[in-house]
DNA sequence: ATAGGGTTAG
């Protein structure tokens, strides 16, 4: 028995069919395939495009004909031809082959295959007939692009009505506006054009930009009698306020009207809300009163958009009188809600609260916006929009309790909770550290069927972790990730940093595990708060471990960190470990920044080596990195500790020619530095600029250069300065470590001649009669000293 | 209703 079926007679062939395509077909239709038929491989040579299309318009299965034209491809010597390709593409397109017809486009644009306008325009056909506009608009390009076609009118010439109609869906998104505009003129003089196509074209417009064009086509479709549907207005009137083009959408929409179409909420709606936002609120309101007189009742979402325009009440007072007065309950509840939101928009918050009362029946309502609409006596009841509204703005004004009030009235009166509420009553009482009732709060909300989310638990985290309760915290970590929720880093950097500053810079490091436990790993802010606590403590090395460990793990350091352990290095004198740190940092591609420099610059300053603390700075301006006041602070402190005052003064004065201002800090080190030095003119001349400028130097300020100035026999000068000290309302208490230095200052001044109103007082160690003591020479100096003054 | 939390000078 033979399995073989036999091959289709072809006895119907045209008779102008090559014996060689007889062959192919023979060969080609036998079940199954014989793809190494040693007769195939004598055809091969003989191939040609004249003998492939016809085999390919022969071959009904598109499969075997793209087994076919597939094999014919990979023949040497053999070529498709554009006539070749349009034969599969019919083939395809008309077994609808989607995903063949894709792979056949690209592959014609990819052999480079030369097409003829009319043949192009046949296979964009087949694609378009296939919805394939996507990958026809791609071809049409890449076909053009590559000048293996140029288009021209041919491309379409003589194509029937659904061609044209994929051909200028083509344009349209290809935005060539001219050419679908051309297409479009002769399918309307072939009598083609109706309203679906004409929707169609717009619909295509009305993603273009060109508002303009699209509005000239609307006119020549209303010159030719062409109607607009409804939705095609809709999507028009929609697109040209996306494109900002209110005055096109408000045409159109007259247009629509005229027609007797009648427009929907939604168009309202959209028109009323650019018209607000254009601040033309009188046409607004018009629409307004166009859309009552249609009967389509305003929904909230509209109200409040009006109103949330408005910002007087007489314009609110003029919106209210439009609302017919026989509408129902719900209605009447939604007015009120769009008033209790002007209100609370405008500051009225009072007054908001106090209509809520009305309409809970706590209170008469004398609200006169309201009573303007609906008849007085009448009840009318809040819902829960009601509550948010005036919850939501308690709550920002720090009302907690006003709001829980209202909250538990708003249950009572039957209304719905909703998570918002509960979220913001819970946030807020976290706030203010009131964190019980916010957990009985989430446990309330629980009973209540709602689920906290991440944003309610993290409202008590957060509150655990300024309380800074580790074990609370952690507690509430695990509640968390048992919901699949994420606690957020910025409270557990937050945590992080209080318990560093207050020295339980372990416990912090502690949670940082815990928290890698729980599968949260921190990130390398909260890392860096805990590696400014190891540092804070001098435990350096333990910082760098700790870094380098973070590192292996895949968290990448950021600028900060790195000059955490920068600072930290430095302050520990190992300057060149820190310098090291600076080149690590830039081989991963971080760039330093200006704290970065400072840092050095001031490690190196401290550690006598004020030189490179100079080249870091030059070396500043070559990075383009300026230095700021910190930077010359340090240097000038570093110069002067190098006993290099003149070098400092001239630093002075590049900063200022810099444009960058000394303030209090640059100040005091440059007095005290001169002081050191022994430059006491020039130091008591920085304090005199300083006090011209209202910049009150500290206390230590005053007792360097009292001490310098006693130093150099100069009493009459630190008489002066003491005097300033005293103006300056800056005594020191006995537990100060500059008391000790004013002291010896007021004992030397009393006991030399020149000074000697100071005889008439007795010196004591206890504060107050040190501070009458200061009072007795403030008193002196102005000439009243006395026992009298000092009994005051 | 939700993106900021960590670093420098006397």
């Amino acid at each position: 028995m033979n399995n073989v079926s036999s091959a289709r007679s072809f006895s119907s062939l045209p008779p102008d069919i090559s014996p060689i395509a007889r062959r192919l077909l023979a060969i080609f239709t036998r079940r199954p395939f014989a793809p190494d038929d040693p007769q195939l491989a004598d055809l091969a040579p003989s191939l040609s495009t004249k003998v492939v299309e016809p085999v390919l318009r022969e071959l009904k299965s598109w499969k075997i004909a793209l087994n076919f034209f597939t094999w014919a491809s990979t023949q040497n010597g053999y070529v498709h031809n554009c006539y070749t390709y349009n034969a599969m593409a019919c083939t395809l397109s008309r077994a609808r082959q989607n995903a063949a017809m894709g792979a056949l486009a690209s592959q014609a644009v990819h052999s480079r295959c030369k097409m003829t306008p009319g043949a192009l325009g046949y296979f964009v056909r087949c694609l378009g007939s296939l919805g394939m506009v996507e990958e026809a608009n791609v071809m049409f390009d890449k076909v053009k692009q590559s000048g293996l076609c140029v288009p021209n009118s041919y491309s379409y010439n003589y194509l029937d009505k659904y061609t044209l109609t994929s051909v200028l869906q083509i344009y349209c998104n290809m935005q060539k506006f001219d050419m679908a505009l051309k297409v479009f003129d002769e399918m309307y003089d072939w009598g083609w054009v109706d309203p679906h196509m004409c929707s169609v074209f717009l619909l295509s417009f009305s993603k273009w930009d060109d508002v303009d064009k699209a509005f000239e086509l609307v006119e020549s479709m209303e010159v030719r009698n062409l109607r607009l549907n409804e939705k095609t207005f809709c999507v028009l009137i929609h697109g040209f306020v996306r494109a900002s083009r209110l005055d096109r959408a408000l045409q159109l929409f007259d247009k629509m009207r005229k027609l007797g179409i009648p427009p929907d909420i939604a168009l309202y709606d959209v028109l009323i809300e650019d018209l607000c936002k254009n601040k033309e609120l009188e046409d607004a309101f018009k629409l307004y009163l166009d859309m009552n007189e249609h009967g389509i009742v305003p929904d909230f979402s509209l109200l409040n958009k009006l109103t949330s325009y408005f910002s007087e009440e007489g314009q609110l007072t003029q919106l209210l009188k439009e609302i017919p007065k026989d509408v129902d309950t719900a209605a009447k509840t939604l007015v009120c809600n769009s008033v209790l939101s002007f209100y609370v928009n405008n500051d009225g918050l009072d007054k908001a609260y106090h209509l809520l009362r009305g309409m809970m029946g706590h209170c008469a309502v004398d609200d006169l916006n309201v009573n303007e609409l609906l008849k007085t006596g009448e009840r009318f009841y809040p819902d829960t929009t009601s509550f948010t509204i005036v919850i939501n703005d308690l709550l920002k004004k720090g009302e907690t309790d006003t709001s829980l009030s209202l909250f538990r009235d708003m249950v009572q009166i039957g209304c719905k909770q909703t998570v918002l509420l509960y979220n913001n009553l819970i946030g807020s009482l976290c706030d203010s550290n009131r964190l019980e009732e916010a957990n009985e709060l989430m446990q309330e909300m629980k009973d209540s069927g709602f689920e906290p989310t991440e944003f309610t638990r993290n409202c008590i985290y957060g509150c655990l972790c300024r309380r800074e309760d580790v074990l609370g915290a952690l507690n509430c970590v695990k509640e968390m990730r048992l919901h699949g929720q994420e606690p957020w880093i910025k409270h557990s950097s937050q945590l992080i940093k209080q318990l560093c500053d207050h020295g339980r810079v372990l416990e912090a490091c502690e949670f940082l595990n815990n928290m890698v436990i729980e599968g949260f790993l921190p990130d390398i802010v909260a890392y860096s708060a805990a590696l400014n606590g190891l540092i804070k403590i001098r435990e350096v090395d333990q910082a760098v471990e700790l870094f380098r460990g973070l590192c292996a793990r895949g968290c990448q350091p950021d600028v900060v960190a790195y000059n955490i352990l920068i600072n930290g290095l430095c302050k520990a004198g190992r300057v060149s470990e820190a310098h090291d740190m600076l080149n690590e940092m830039v081989r991963n591609g971080l760039v330093p920044s200006v704290v970065t420099y400072n840092l050095l610059i001031d490690g190196w300053c401290k550690t006598n080596t004020v030189d490179q603390a100079m080249l870091c700075l030059s070396r500043m301006y070559e990075v383009e990195t300026k230095p700021n006041v910190i930077s010359y602070t340090s240097l000038i402190d570093g110069l002067c500790n190098a006993r290099k005052p003149d070098d400092a003064l001239t630093l002075w004065s590049d900063m200022l020619s810099k444009g960058c201002a000394p303030n209090r800090i640059t100040y005091m080190a440059l007095i005290q530095g001169l002081c050191k030095c022994g430059r006491l003119n020039e130091a008591l001349e920085y304090l005199r600029q300083m006090q011209e400028k209202d910049m009150k130097p500290d206390t230590f300020v005053y007792a360097s250069l009292l001490r310098a100035l006693l130093s150099d026999q100069n009493l009459s000068a630190a008489l002066e300065t003491l005097k300033d000290l005293v103006k300056e309302g800056q005594f020191p208490c006995p537990q100060d470590r500059n008391y000790p230095i004013l002291k010896n200052a007021i004992i030397q001044m009393s006991q030399d001649a020149r000074t000697r109103f100071f005889s008439c007082c007795k010196l004591s160690d206890s504060a107050s009669s040190f501070t009458l003591l200061l009072f007795g020479i403030q008193s002196n100096l102005r000439g009243f000293c006395g026992e009298s003054t000092l009994a005051r």
